[in-house]
RNA sequence: GGGGCGCUAGCUCAACUGGUAGAGCAGCGGACUCUUAAUCCGCGGGUUGGGGGUUCGAGUCCUCCGCGCCUCACCA
């Protein structure tokens, strides 16, 4: 539990590291030699390319040992997977042989060796050594070779110990980056500029959440950390590109849970002269084609569920979707919320009672109706109120032309026609600001500059949002964001008690 | 924030209604030239998350605190 302690196994392995230095020897080398990785030295000599005569060097982490009286087997780790070694003292001497080898070196330390690759009678592809060097000494042991590291909170706090004895986890995190690329590449590929704008924020906005607050000394301002890239990249739509996207960071300053973390990665992307029938056509496309990149078939697992990414994915209402669920018609309720709330109640809800309509609409979504989209689905047609940088629909103005897709019960996209209507996007600022003011604290601040570039005019635009964790999860396979974010956020763990 | 569960050796786990804290791996010493969870013999290793309490006696019961997991609330 306290890697930071030394253990009476530490001690010993501080006592190697003097004996090996009173010996002349660097524990800790500047230098080191390698002609393959474990993986090259294999597929050569797979293919015939090394022989008896060929010596290759390797370097990688001692993960296992069987040692014996006069030679011994070990296998060593690195980048590229495993590789046995054969040790013996013949080939090395009695003191390489007995002192360094078998008693100066340790499971986890990292070495070079130098020999000929030959197959044992077993048929594992092994190098057999006929020189070994230290290139680093590990000083604390590793977890129990069969069992690994299981505990979540070790794996998280230490992940460096995670990914290196458990290869299952280096995987999720190759995945994940395959995932961007290919989300990249799609875009890259369809004429969309790759940009970053501000990360500090003077004024947050974009999204419904709590931001984190920092402060820079020299202008004496008070600054955000984004919640989203939203109204930067629309102001990029202004100045004349049609397509931007970015993909980065966004901070959110509430609960952590299995699909939430405080800093998770977005990607955001606007393309001006179309809507969100246009986005959710784009979507679906960019989707699939990244799962299938990586996953190399547009159907996979996650969590029990056979999932089927094939466009064209269901458009369902968000009003058909909570009838189906709940036998309630929002839309029988418009500008009623006491009503809706009662309806509610009525099948065993327990309603916020400061929530407006759009508000209580939305938790019918994620209590009623979001766990049960398993298969990905687009929910169409959202609450103007919980909708503000939304365009309302022409043939509803109480309706934004908005919708979220869901996959494995989760949300994991959200899109609009973009509102470019500067007037009615001031109004609807100017809305969210009242609700701050009566203490609703992820309404949105007014942002005058966004209103300003709209007063110069923004193309009728279509704009998308992913959390690509959430997907991360479902192509990995893992139930938790946590699993899929390499250093997730933990509480510290605070010394001295009381 | 509420509720539930958990925290024992470096790792993975035991320890019945309170009665001397154990095992496997890892480590240390020894044997062993085709092993691969190597095998065989022997040995060491613990403030049972932390503090306080009840008790003749606490890993076990009570209490406060820390951290984690699940769940509810919250959450575009």
């Amino acid at each position: 539990m306290d890697l930071n302690a030394i253990t009476d196994q530490e001690r010993i392995r501080r006592q190697k590291l003097a004996e090996l230095r009173e010996r002349g020897i660097d524990p800790y080398p500047a230098r080191c030699e390698r002609t393959h990785t474990a993986k090259q030295a294999k597929a050569a000599f797979e293919r015939g390319e090394l022989g008896p005569d060929d010596i290759v060097a390797l370097v990688g982490r001692i993960m296992t040992r069987r040692i014996m009286g006069k030679a011994s087997f070990a296998h060593i780790e690195d980048g590229s997977g495993r590789i046995q070694i054969h040790v013996r003292r013949d080939l090395l001497g009695e003191e390489t042989y007995n002192w360094f080898f078998k008693k100066m070196l340790d499971i986890g330390d990292i070495i070079g060796v130098k020999g000929p690759i030959f197959r044992t009678r077993t048929g594992e592809i092994t190098c057999e050594v006929r020189e070994i060097t230290l290139l680093t000494k590990t000083l604390h042991p590793l977890p129990d070779k069969w069992h690994g590291l299981t505990d979540v909170e070790t794996r998280y706090r230490h992940r460096y110990v995670d990914l290196m004895v458990n290869p299952e986890v280096r995987e999720i995190f190759v995945k994940r980056a395959k995932l961007v690329r290919a989300i990249r590449d799609y875009l890259d590929s369809e004429g969309f500029l790759e940009v970053e704008t501000p990360i500090l924020q003077p004024i947050y906005g974009g999204a419904a959440a709590r931001p984190f607050t920092t402060y820079h000394n020299e202008l004496e301002q008070e600054l955000y950390l984004r919640i989203s890239f939203e109204l930067y990249l629309k102001r990029l739509i202004v100045g004349g590109y049609e397509r931007v996207y970015e993909i980065g960071r966004d901070f959110r300053n509430e609960g952590v849970s299995f699909k939430h973390n405080p800093e998770f990665t977005q990607l955001e992307f606007y393309e001006a002269y179309t809507d969100y029938h246009g986005v959710m056509r784009r979507a679906e496309e960019l989707i699939s084609y990244a799962v299938e990149q990586v996953n190399g078939s547009l159907k996979l697992t996650f969590q029990g569920h056979e999932i089927d990414f094939t466009p064209p994915w269901p458009r369902v209402p968000l009003r058909d979707a909570i009838h189906e669920k709940t036998g309630i018609d929002i839309m029988q309720y418009r500008g009623d919320a006491d009503g809706l709330r009662k309806a509610m109640r009525d099948i065993g809800g327990n309603p916020n009672p400061e929530a407006g309509w759009g508000k209580l609409v939305d938790s019918l979504l994620s209590s009623y109706v979001e766990e049960t989209l398993i298969q990905p689905t687009f929910i169409v047609d959202y609450p103007v109120d919980i909708s503000p940088l939304a365009k309302r629909s022409p043939e509803n103005p109480d309706i934004a032309e908005r919708f979220e897709g869901f996959i494995g019960g989760m949300e994991i996209c959200n899109a609009f026609s973009e509102l470019n209507d500067p007037l009615d996007q001031l109004e609807r600022f100017l809305e969210q600001g009242r609700a701050l003011a009566a203490g609703d604290e992820e309404a949105h601040p007014v942002d005058e500059d966004f209103i300003l570039a709209l007063r110069f005019g923004m193309p009728p635009t279509g704009g998308f949002g992913m959390g690509i964790d959430r997907l991360t999860m479902i192509v990995t396979d893992k139930p938790s964001i946590r699993e899929v974010i390499l250093f997730p956020h933990l509480r510290t763990k605070l010394q001295g008690v009381t």
